[in-house]
DNA sequence: GTCTATACGTGGATAGAC
DNA sequence: GTCTATCCACGTATAGAC
């Protein structure tokens, strides 16, 4: 039946945190005012604050939201050393190209947290970069990596792979399958996999 | 003699650009305002205009400037293949650890552009990736390298490279030579070289 | 060359009517 | 739940005195 009028609560809310990352991932989180963000919407300025408490929260929940899907989606510790580590980087790529925006605001961002939420928000960071430097101490103790550093080596390994989000395009010369298995190529060479 | 009292043009011109680098750095282009910038140098908001047109210029002349630098400091073609690789590797990671507040600006500040500003410091980029890319495909020529495609090893060795500067601490664990080393023997790994 | 003063727009956020 | 109206702080940039 027909609901009270205009009462779109359930609707209204996902409406503003897409508008937002795409506004945020679009323009920067300083350049993006609430009235653009209820422009998109639809709604005047003032009806978003019956969503978020203020912009801040706004931010947080959408970088907040990316990172609990990020460790929840990782791939969990499955065969070889070597199977996890290629899984690792398709997993990697797939997922960072399937979220642009997010992936975007996740680090261009980080510098408009507030302090406690930019604590927060490095915790679950981190928590992935161990997730990646488990497998590689896991391959150094069973002697099929070698790498000098499994930090360094982790470090290294994240910043080539996220940084295909830079410059892929779907229309591209090559697709996102022939990417993967370019940087795997990379990755598997660079930790000392023959 | 005594200068004219007031008069400041030559000292006060490169003060304004080092508080702009600091100050953007640090905050962000949208976050910093023109009296920020004043405040940090030491005048009113109104005097910055005796030195830029407009905040605009002000950020286009520090990633103008830091491309340029980039560009002429480079290494030119010397060596082998490999030579000029390693040559590269080490140039990147040393020209970037020592201009963290530029590198930062440089990547973080690109949409913050006109569009015109926007398409000239993307061609500097662009002749910086693409001197790379000229070394990976002689070494490609000479049998030396073994990557699948020149253009992706070029945009993945430079992300891996540039990676750095979001960790690297000149009072951490390892020095930045130890870094170095340890990057380049994982891009030469990488690229096929055993 | 720098200052004070100001024009003028826009920002986040809130109050109260409907 | 959304609207209009508004508060008040702050933004860039300029004008004119010194």
């Amino acid at each position: 039946m027909a609901r009270t009028a205009g009462s779109h609560s359930d609707i209204t809310g996902p409406r503003v945190r897409a508008a937002a990352l795409r506004l945020f991932a679009r323009d920067g989180y300083a350049a993006v005012s609430m009235r653009a963000i209820a422009g998109e919407v639809g709604v005047q300025a003032g009806a978003l604050y019956n969503y978020t408490p203020d912009k801040q929260s706004l931010l947080y929940d959408l970088m907040r939201g990316h990172m609990d899907n990020l460790l929840a989606e990782m791939p969990k510790g499955k065969g070889t050393s070597l199977d996890q580590l290629r899984d690792f980087v398709m997993f990697h790529i797939q997922f960072h190209a399937d979220r642009p925006d997010e992936v975007f605001i996740a680090y261009m961002e980080l510098r408009n947290l507030s302090p406690e939420n930019f604590t927060a928000i490095e915790a679950l960071r981190r928590r992935y970069e161990d997730h990646l430097e488990a497998i590689l101490r896991d391959g150094m103790a069973q002697g099929v990596f070698d790498v000098a550093d499994t930090k360094i080596a982790t470090l290294a390994v994240i910043a080539m792979l996220t940084g295909v989000n830079t410059w892929f395009s779907a229309g591209g010369r090559l697709s996102l399958d022939e990417v993967t298995a370019q940087y795997w190529d990379m990755v598997r060479k660079a930790v000392g996999v023959l």
